[in-house]
DNA sequence: TCAGGGCGTTAACCCGGCCTTAACCCTGAC
DNA sequence: GTCAGGGTTAAGGCCGGGTTAACGCCCTGA
């Protein structure tokens, strides 16, 4: 089950969008305008946004906007009348993720939805980075298609840099990821960074630090 | 520049779209067949696959479908003249990220293709001025694709002067930048931008001053 | 029950790079 | 000629990451 929000002033159509997604096993919020929306947002966390352009108060596109301008980069897909190619190109250029013209398929945005959503976070049971193979079920991790022999925190640090590639990581995020709440006091992290480094030996890429950010795969 | 498989049979569009890709900053690599377009895929590593289906050898389905079996997740754009729903749910079934209808506008397929590679790689933010390319997020800025070494301090300068470009910057909004309130007493900040153009080279654009401004890119 | 090994944590130490500072140099203007 | 402003350079201190070793815990197997 994963949870969505729907945008749309249209309440037939969203009660529509609503039913049929549930079939599909996802659980949608609703906000009918573009303030609402963006409160919605602020409180919650979701899988993806479905946003009509058309909307009451704040129009789509300056949702999306605002989205991105506070670093939110939760996937959107467009949904609207409009579709000439500026529309398209503008709803691009505000940071949508997908663009759907009505009238559509209910199947296709269930499609889209499940590219968007189900592929970006989890499922994916692989990570792949280069020479370098994370297997985050089996817990295991193979560089050039040998093994990897590590202790588990030191693959829960590479899982999480295998993620974010090629970004960097925050060593607040990896502690984060490590301890959740309460984390040691000293430099463990350090440690265990070391350690993994060791594990991966010369080869490929290593992981390099900066000011604030970490590690690369 | 970011990396892309092109694998198309129309030698014609093919160039065309390669061309088109080009100037906006795509490097493409192109396969002419399905085989040919795995055998890309297990050597490479590509931001995103622009696949066609109708492929000679092995269709542009069952690439994208062996592709996922191999616990590869890169993004796949799928280009096809087939319109209709139930290829589409085809694609998306068999693991595409999106689904274009030819004939479509170069700039939605570019859209498309940023969305993709874009966003997957954490929002890379970059701001560029000519030659020079500077990543927010990774701290990092590149000189015709080249990599550029600098200090923290020095990349925090370089941000805010890229920022502005071509407008210049006032000392004092670079101090406010790097130091906040409380400032250092001497001429730091003249020795961060000696740092700074040192580790730009004489190449390209220089920094300029004036009686209050400063620098440009 | 006891011994051992693996793992996580902590502390101590090393080392390099960065920032700062303080000269000094150069050029252009008055 | 002097002065002011920016540019350059070198020296020194500090901070932070990297490395290593020791300790304690837990789990396992004898």
């Amino acid at each position: 089950m994963t949870t969505l929000l729907l945008v749309e002033d249209d309440l037939d159509l969203a009660g529509n969008i609503v039913d049929y997604l549930a079939l599909e096993d996802f659980d949608c919020d609703h906000a009918s305008n573009g303030v609402a929306a963006l409160n919605f947002l602020a409180e919650n966390e979701y899988a993806v946004v479905i946003l009509d352009i058309n909307l009451p108060r704040l129009d789509g596109l300056s949702v999306c906007e605002r989205l991105r301008a506070k670093g939110d980069d939760t996937p959107v897909i467009m949904l609207t009348a409009r579709d000439q190619l500026d529309d398209k190109l503008a709803g691009f250029a505000k940071g949508a993720d997908d663009y759907l013209v009505k009238p559509f398929a209910m199947a296709e945005l269930v499609a889209r939805l499940q590219a968007l959503s189900l592929r970006r976070s989890g499922q994916v049971k692989q990570l792949r980075c280069g020479e370098l193979c994370v297997d985050v079920n089996g817990k295991t991790a193979t560089l050039a298609g040998e093994p990897i022999k590590m202790s588990p925190t030191a693959f829960i640090v590479l899982e999480q840099l295998a993620r974010a590639y090629p970004a960097p990581v925050s060593r607040e995020m990896l502690s984060q990821a490590v301890w959740g709440e309460n984390r040691p006091d000293s430099n463990s992290l350090k440690v265990h960074i070391h350690h993994l480094r060791k594990a991966l030996g010369k080869e490929s890429g290593l992981d390099v630090q900066s000011a604030t950010g970490v590690g690369f795969k």
